[in-house]
RNA sequence: GGGAGCUUAGCUCAGUUGGUUCAGAGCGUCUGCCUUACAAGCAGAGGGUCGGGGGUUCGACUCCCUCAGCUCCCACCA
């Protein structure tokens, strides 16, 4: 059998991708099987590859293959998301670069650029996904953004509307000047920054508008809002300020009246303990204003810059305006002192402006029921997180869920399906005719172009919060009456959602809401949340930094099989994951590992009359014994998704068991031949340890697989079935293991050449292995003569190398320190075995404790008392 | 400000009712080897009073209290 020297990823990925695709082998259909459903976390439709989709979709990716090859119909459903701020910002910037601004084009030219745009740059991610080896359903490929989707967002919002769940209100929204539009709460960062407490004098009105000589001291941090002051607001407690009550005051500059209110809102001893209330640019001094019934005076636009209704410094952007106006409060004698001051400032996720808060007209989603019901999903176990901590924040979140502004000041995204009419009345339907039909029921007269459709569009979790329904039927959600198609009803609910821990809210929560809406159900049973990546310091991956290395790059030099073995070697769930390349360079070598040891097997001659040597027959049942236990762990480890571990000891199974003792073991020496017996052996060993790598490094598994054997084509380790764990034995598996440590040791003396009789001898009366295993020992630690001589084991005699010797028993070991600790050792004992018999004794803990637990306290109390009989064996040996 | 979590070997982390096999793994480091599958390798070695202090217990990495440090989430103190 030829096989190169070296394993080339390149080649052999690209040749298994394709034959996989050739065949189908990703595609589903619903069946008799049992369905294993997974939806993708939709990326977005402009992103390009980065290390936390490696991270993300090698997870994915792994569980999928394994469902598959436990015999289940899986279906991972691939898509994107159509991301409308980020997008659209990307868009605009693109136009930019050409001279083209937003504010010259139309809405409908502005989206003909942009779907240029996603169908030029849209999906590259996904071709980037099949370089990592995911086995999508490419067939089922989706785009929230797609007609059939935007019909099921558009029906949802009529649903909601229709439910009285959906509103339209004045509020006070996070308006992002730089992307234009109002972004949920959500989507808001604070972040403590360094600023200025700016303490300012506002004169005591005489009551015709003109100053006094007296005063009040404001502390604020924003002074370019002051003129758009409605109240200066003390606390009614405030002995300090009893004196002021029912006066006015001047804003400083432009001398306009306002008065001064009490409100319990103002904290006494903070800042000066006198507020200017603000009500058009704070969202609390807002709710001050509803309460006293000011006047709101807006006078910062869209973009942030000051407007008319400042009357000074007009057009000037905020910050500017800030600047100035310091200098011109200290001019005219108002500033009294400026103090540093780090407070929280919000920040748009997208965009990183500086949030301004701004009142608009909005829609809105009721959250309380909904957000009712799904925290009874995840509280009552229905759905799993996974790590469990995250309950805790996601009760929080869900027992204080506001109400989700929907709408985006946008044009990259689904319509709002609300039309306006000419009186001001509103019809909210799913399209303009029948928008149309439901106005003309109120006047007859009306034709389409008396309706205004309102211009904002659908936040984009309006649309991904219905992923995994609308992936199989669009037709099912805001139409409860519409039977769930065929795919619906066998895939949903999907079974895992893999997600990073960021978008628990945004995402994970609202899929939960809608799935309890429409399907009256749970989205999924088990979500996962990965950590975000960083990188060895433990900074999160960014471009500024340059610290993200292109996952493709990676893929290229390494092989997708390392990149992901990479991924997946640091990553327990819920842990934020330090990526370092040499992680990858472990999972290269580990192929090369594979690889080679291929190449030793396939070289081999067969002999099928030679007789199996003695070291053979032991290490074939001995791997036997440790597959069946190795497989049994990874299973118990995919079950709790510890993914990591079921790798490791994957791992560990194939570089330290297989590789370094079965091969070796068994490895005919040079030119001979091996026999019949023992190459099968070795071959079904192989093949099944391929099996359980495949899900973790599908490529190298296929290559591999295929080359072991005549393969017909359409045949794949893709469709072999995990092997199963057989019965073992516990007791061979601890002998192998002793002896095994009995050869390291003498291996170790030997390297140090330290090869000292005493310690080989005491390692052989130690050696806590069986006889049976005495040739791998012989062979291993280079011994070619190893037994006891002489009367009931006076001495013993071996050779090591070359070295020959015989030891008797007597005089070397010094039986008083040997007779110590064997005495503590047995103390130590009894006393456990009285604890583990107190525990058993104890009717509490036999009554409470599961099957298992007692079990194995029994077995530890059997396990003590052999160790007893043997100590006590011992001890009366060296009397 | 509120909440959650973390602190175990040089690094990244396991440690699943408090109990023999519990002080572990991987990587890195060091030593010796180009041994005919593999130097991307082989054979070995060293390394931690489990963040500090206190408590409960026959027994604590594990439970409780406390202090210190770190991280994340939520939050409009001007």
């Amino acid at each position: 059998m030829d096989i190169d020297a070296r394993y080339n990823p390149s080649e052999v990925e690209d040749k298994w991708y394709s034959y996989w695709l050739e065949n189908r082998f990703f595609h589903s259909e619903p069946d008799g099987r049992e369905p294993y459903t997974v939806v993708i976390p939709p990326p977005n439709v402009t992103g390009i590859l980065h290390m936390g989709h490696v991270l993300n979709n090698t997870l994915n990716d792994v569980l999928v293959r394994k469902a598959r090859m436990d015999g289940r119909n899986a279906c991972w459903v691939p898509g994107t998301d159509h991301a409308s701020i980020a997008t659209e910002s990307k868009v605009v910037a693109r136009l930019k670069e050409k001279g083209i601004s937003k504010d010259d084009l139309t809405r409908e030219e502005f989206l003909k650029y942009a779907w240029e745009w996603k169908e030029e740059h849209g999906g590259i991610i996904l071709q980037q996904l099949r370089k990592l080896g995911a086995s999508c359903d490419w067939d089922r490929t989706r785009f929230t953004m797609e007609p059939e989707l935007t019909e099921a967002v558009t029906a949802t919002f009529c649903w909601f509307y229709r439910k009285g769940m959906i509103y339209r209100g004045v509020r006070m929204v996070n308006w992002d000047p730089v992307a234009l539009t109002a972004i949920s709460d959500d989507e808001v960062v604070h972040k403590d920054t360094k600023s200025h407490f700016y303490y300012l004098k506002y004169f005591i009105s005489d009551g015709g508008g003109r100053p006094t000589a007296d005063y009040v001291t404001i502390a604020t941090t924003r002074p370019e809002t002051i003129m758009a002051d409605a109240a200066v607001c003390i606390n009614p407690a405030d002995e300090r300020y009893r004196h002021l009550r029912g006066k006015k005051v001047l804003i400083p500059l432009i001398d306009r009246e306002i008065p001064i209110i009490e409100d319990s809102y103002v904290e006494m001893d903070f800042g000066t303990g006198c507020l200017k209330v603000t009500p058009a640019h704070d969202a609390h001094d807002y709710e001050i204003g509803l309460r006293h019934n000011l006047p709101v005076l807006e006078i910062i636009d869209d973009r942030g810059r000051l407007n008319e209704k400042a009357r000074i410094l007009v057009g000037e952007d905020r910050f500017d305006a800030r600047r100035k106006i310091v200098g011109m409060l200290e001019e005219a004698g108002n500033l009294i002192k400026v103090e540093e001051y780090i407070s929280p400032v919000g920040y748009s996720e997208r965009t990183d402006a500086v949030i301004e808060p701004k009142l608009s007209a909005q829609w809105f989603l009721k959250m309380d029921q909904l957000a009712a019901k799904a925290l009874e999903s995840v509280e009552s176990g229905k759905i799993k997180l996974i790590p469990d901590k995250y309950r805790n924040t996601y009760r929080h979140w869900m027992e204080n869920a506001h109400d989700w502004c929907i709408s985006r000041q946008l044009w990259w995204g689904q319509r709002i399906p609300a039309y306006y009419l000419p009186d001001g009345n509103v019809v909210v339907e799913e399209t303009p005719e029948l928008a149309l039909e439901a106005a003309r029921k109120k006047d007859p007269s009306l034709t389409m172009a008396d309706l205004r459709q309102d211009e904002d569009v659908l936040d984009t979790w309006f649309s991904s919060w219905l992923w995994p329904i609308s992936v199989f039927d669009p037709k099912r959600p805001g139409h409860p009456e519409h039977k769930p198609n065929r795919d619906l009803s066998y895939y949903y609910p999907t079974n895992d959602l893999v997600t990073g821990p960021d978008i628990i809210f945004f995402w994970v929560a609202r899929m939960i809401m809608a799935g309890d809406e429409f399907m009256d159900d749970v989205p999924f049973r088990n979500v996962y949340f990965t950590g975000i990546v960083r990188d060895k310091l433990g900074r999160k991956m960014s471009k500024t930094l340059g610290n993200s290395p292109d996952p493709l790059d990676l893929i290229a030099k390494y092989g997708a099989d390392a990149v992901r073995l990479g991924m997946l070697l640091c990553s327990s769930a819920g842990n934020d994951i330090l990526y370092d390349e040499s992680q990858v360079e472990q999972g290269r070598n580990f192929c090369g590992k594979i690889w080679n040891s291929w190449r030793l097997v396939s070289g081999w001659n067969v002999d099928d009359k030679a007789a199996q040597p003695e070291e053979a027959r032991i290490a074939v049942k001995w791997f036997d014994n440790l597959l069946s236990r190795t497989i049994e762990t990874v299973e118990d480890h995919y079950s709790k998704f510890r993914i990591s571990d079921a790798l490791m000891a994957v791992y560990k199974l194939f570089w330290d068991d297989y590789c370094s003792w079965y091969l070796e073991l068994v490895k005919p020496a040079y030119g001979a031949a091996v026999d019949g017996v023992t190459y099968s052996a070795t071959l079904t060993f192989f093949e099944k340890l391929l099996k359980l790598i495949h899900p973790i490094m599908p490529f190298i598994t296929e290559e591999l697989w295929q080359s072991m054997g005549r393969r017909s084509p359409g045949e794949t380790i893709m469709f072999q079935r995990t092997p199963v764990a057989g019965p073992y034995d516990t007791a061979f598996l601890d002998s192998f293991d002793a002896a095994r440590e009995t050869v390291m040791a003498i291996r170790g003396i030997r390297a140090q050449k330290q090869i000292s009789p005493k310690v080989a001898l005491k390692l052989f009366i130690d050696g806590d292995f069986s006889d049976e295993l005495l040739p791998v020992v012989k062979k291993f630690a280079g011994i070619s003569e190893f037994g006891k001589g002489g009367a009931e084991g006076a001495s013993v005699s071996f050779i090591v190398g070359t070295v020959r010797m015989s030891i008797p028993l007597e005089g070397h070991i010094d039986t008083g320190e040997e007779k110590a600790k064997l005495q503590a050792e047995l103390e130590r004992q009894r006393k456990f075995l009285a604890s583990v018999r107190a525990k058993l004794g104890n009717e509490k803990f036999v009554s409470r404790a599961p099957e298992a637990v007692i079990a194995a306290e029994r077995r530890k109390e059997a396990d003590s008392l052999a160790r007893i009989e043997a100590l006590e064996e011992s001890l009366k040996k060296l009397q």
